[in-house]
DNA sequence: CTCGGGATGCGT
DNA sequence: CGCATCCCGAGG
């Protein structure tokens, strides 16, 4: 299937986290093409957000955030668990997609409902953290042609962010099995 | 250097 | 609701 190119990501956020959904994710392992259908997102708007890790300025941890569209932002949260999102817009506008729950496609064992667990699931860890998604291990494409509503509501353990956090930035796949209970 | 807390998930 | 588990970022 045809690989997302870099004017894909290159384009306002939220338009970006809604034309990932029903896109395939694919991790190329020593032991397999692992790939996952992309079900649920969340969109980061960039430093005024107040809930994207952008907010608290350019750092070593938020740097690829900075960076160009279409890299890999990989972090680990609470000791043990990774997220995966995706860079958008030009650099240094430091926005990004959080995806947030694969529909398992090929290869896949573990449980892909919620950020940490797909992580875990289509092995992605640090070492894939600023990983140009334009490479041929690590990428998403084009998905099947079907239609669904997309759900739209306030992002996940967000609270902090005040009035960031009842913006509807959430986005899932209506009727979805594998969109993350919350 | 210390220290508080986190875009989570699971068990109670 | 508690907790695992550790890196980051702020402050001294």
């Amino acid at each position: 299937m045809k690989k997302l190119n870099r004017s894909f990501y290159d384009r306002d956020t939220v338009e970006v986290a809604k034309d990932l959904l029903g896109k395939y994710l694919v991790h190329k392992t020593p032991e397999g093409e692992r790939i996952g259908k992309i079900v649920e997102v969340e969109a980061y708007l960039g430093p005024h957000d107040l809930a994207a890790h952008s907010a608290k300025g350019l750092t070593p941890r938020t740097k690829v955030m900075f960076g160009p569209p279409g890299h890999a932002y990989v972090y680990l949260i609470y000791g043990m668990y990774y997220c995966m999102n995706v860079v958008t817009e030009e650099e240094g506008h430091a926005s990004a997609v959080l995806i947030r729950a694969l529909e398992p496609i090929k290869n896949i064992q573990d449980k892909t409902s919620g950020p940490g667990l797909l992580c875990r699931a289509m092995e992605i860890d640090k070492r894939l953290h600023g990983h140009d998604l334009l490479s041929d291990e690590f990428f998403i494409t084009e998905g099947s042609k079907e239609k669904f509503t997309i759900v739209k509501k306030p992002r996940v353990g967000v609270d902090y962010a005040k009035h960031w956090a009842k913006r509807l930035l959430r986005f899932y796949i209506k009727g979805n099995a594998f969109v993350s209970k919350r």
